[in-house]
RNA sequence: GCCCCUGUAGUUCAACGGAUAGAAUAAAAGUUUCCUAAACUUUAGAUCUAAGUUCGAUUCUUAGCAGGGGUACCA
């Protein structure tokens, strides 16, 4: 609350005048509800400054403010907790703020502010996207929507992994086995008929093993020299020397695997703003390495690879540069953030969405770059998220141990379907919005179960324990909003009058403070690259309004005041739960 | 070996160093003549261990223990 702002200088005013001694900070929070009050000041911390009881200093302090601040009806003093209450002419005055302003906590881009690039999805074009995958998307999606919500300007992004031998693999896979297939001659999508011969090579090349080591390979050696594996390799120099024949199958292949992917954004509702393809990036950063060089950033071995010395810092030394000359992951990356940077002189900072087994090499390359003399090094970031793991373990799309990402958005909803079957509330709805609807309450229970969870948590998925629909999820937050927009159906009054002179019930209170903390929580979430603290929040807020809602008649009541306040309430709550929801790329629905 | 992340009710998640550690789920009981019962109200249940710092530690420090990841001329 903004009465937090002038109670901060209150409380240094009148600890000055009481015992003078300058308080640099004051701890403010919310009154626990079991005791009496609003706000609480944490009294311990000033006796560092003055000597004596905290009780009385509470006491003579909470006089003072009394005195002093309008807005404060009350006090009483726990220990050495002051609870504060506020008068209700100020929770309906703030409240008149929140109401008036159009998206409140939402800030509008502007131009002063400077621009943010958030890199996310980063797909390979050999497999179909995965729950990891979806883990990714959302987390990417929604911290752009934050940050933006901060008055930044976001560009979305991926780098697609585009190239390499891994590519190369469901290429002569296919070539091999295909027998022409296409999608459309199957029906797969474009993704999954690439990922089959991708399995399929995987399948090829362990077989070529075995039958190596029985003819008394070493493992190493079975390994190395299975013929299929050097067929890849040769494959993929012929991709770099531009063999035509090559390129053109490169480019249909992944012509497919790119509408698959188009399919899954689309079903999951991210977008980017622009693409990057490693095939075009793949050569960056060999200049930079030689120029680290001459600067004696890098050195290089007697075999000629170049390295960095990491070791003062804490970490280990680190290859930049191969032997024959040829580019690591970290020279692409290099690379790619410079031109980044070059290609928009408005951006001020990157963001990485990464798994967090890529925790070390993130730390190395912003090191890196700081090395290298780049001031916005400092604004690179690496939002680093726990894997989500199936309880045999990590999820391999070599092994065909995945919960594919299309399958797993129609079983949620067709989960939304059956319940809203036996429930049988959508008479009105032709199919069509009803299977609109079944998908919205599947995605968010998917959504919400991924987002809730503080990003660096790994997530342990059950495929046999199917995502919650009740309690703390996506769709308890869903019905909540659907049951407000039914109430503001039924409204035959104006409610747009502002509201004074009222006794505020505890719940309405509760909800005031709640709706005027949005702001707060959204910049948090933007600071800590976190939606996991936008969801928790929501889920609050719905919490405190659904105990509001079954305790007070809304529209049912006598008193005009109050129904006009409660259904302004209401309405306030719904639209923080509908903008929270888009914070987190989660819809909301009119009824369900 | 070294480095990073995570250990909280049976289970899934919360808690700027603050009061009696909150929710959900599963268990037990209750609430529909009343704005959508996908809701609400009760009951029972947890901080990995040991030291330390502090008026106060789930939170910070150190040492263990457990799980995950990294430590490649793979990406």
């Amino acid at each position: 609350m903004n009465i937090q702002e002038s109670l901060e200088n209150a409380v240094k005013d009148g600890m000055k005048t009481l015992f003078e001694v300058n308080i640099p900070s004051v701890e403010f929070q919310e009154t626990r509800k079991e005791f009496e009050g609003d706000l609480t000041v944490v009294v311990f911390p000033f006796l560092k400054f003055v000597k004596g009881n905290p009780f009385e200093i509470a006491t003579k302090l909470g006089n003072y403010l009394k005195k002093n601040i309008s807005e404060l009806s009350d006090f009483n003093v726990v220990k050495g907790f002051l609870n504060l209450t506020i008068s209700d002419n100020y929770y309906l005055q703030s409240f008149d703020k929140i109401n008036n302003s159009k998206n409140y906590g939402i800030k509008k881009a502007s131009n002063d502010e400077k621009s943010v690039m958030v890199e996310y999805s980063s797909p390979n074009t050999n497999k179909p996207l995965h729950l990891g995958h979806i883990r990714n998307n959302l987390l990417g999606y929604s911290v752009s929507e934050i940050i933006a919500a901060t008055g930044k300007k976001v560009y979305k992004t991926q780098i697609i992994n585009d190239r390499g031998i891994h590519i190369c693999k469901s290429m002569l896979a296919w070539e091999r086995y295909g027998n022409g297939e296409t999608p459309e001659s199957t029906g797969l999508k474009g993704d999954k008929l690439a990922g089959n011969y991708y399995v399929k090579f995987d399948e090829e090349y362990k077989k070529e093993i075995t039958s190596l080591i029985a003819k008394g390979a070493s493992e190493d050696e079975a390994k190395k020299n299975a013929p299929i594996l050097v067929e890849a390799q040769n494959m993929l120099r012929k991709w770099e020397s531009g063999d035509e024949k090559i390129i053109s199958l490169w480019k249909k292949m992944n012509q497919w695997v790119y509408d698959g992917f188009d399919k899954t954004y689309e079903e999951l509702g991210v977008n980017f703003d622009m693409n990057y393809y490693e095939s075009n990036t793949y050569l960056l950063g060999k200049n930079i390495i030689a120029d680290g060089l001459k600067r004696g950033v890098f050195y290089k071995k007697e075999d000629g690879s170049v390295w960095i010395d990491l070791t003062e810092e804490g970490l280990d030394e680190k290859i930049v540069l191969r032997a024959d000359g040829t580019a690591v992951y970290m020279t692409q990356d290099i690379g790619t953030a410079i031109q980044r940077f070059k290609e928009y002189p408005d951006l001020d900072s990157l963001v990485y969405t990464v798994g967090n087994e890529q925790d070390y090499h993130f730390r190395v390359l912003i090191l890196i770059l700081k090395k290298l003399g780049y001031a916005w090094a400092q604004h690179l970031y690496h939002l680093s998220y726990g894997m989500v793991d199936l309880p045999s373990g990590k999820m391999k799309s070599r092994e065909g141990t995945v919960v594919d990402a299309d399958e797993l958005i129609i079983e949620m909803t067709d989960t939304a379907r059956s319940i809203s079957q036996e429930l049988g509330k959508l008479e009105s709805y032709s199919e069509e919005e009803k299977e609109k609807l079944y998908k919205t309450i599947g995605l968010g229970a998917l959504k919400y179960y991924i987002l809730k969870v503080d990003p660096k948590k790994r997530i342990l998925f059950d495929p046999k324990e199917s995502i919650d629909f009740n309690g703390n999820t996506g769709p308890f937050i869903q019905y909540t909003y659907a049951r407000i927009q039914s109430i503001l159906r039924k409204v035959d009054f104006d409610y747009s009058k502002k509201i004074t002179n009222i006794t505020l019930h505890q719940k309405e209170k509760d909800l005031i403070k709640l709706l005027d903390y949005f702001k707060e929580i959204i910049y948090n979430s933007a600071l800590n690259l976190s939606p996991a603290l936008l969801a928790n929040y929501t889920y609050d807020l719905v919490k405190e309004y659904n105990s509001f809602y079954q305790i007070l008649p809304i529209l049912g009541n006598d008193n005009l005041q109050e129904k006009i306040l409660r259904t302004q309430i209401s309405n306030q709550v719904g639209n923080t739960i509908k903008n929270a929801f888009k914070l987190l790329g989660i819809d909301v629905p009119e009824r369900m």
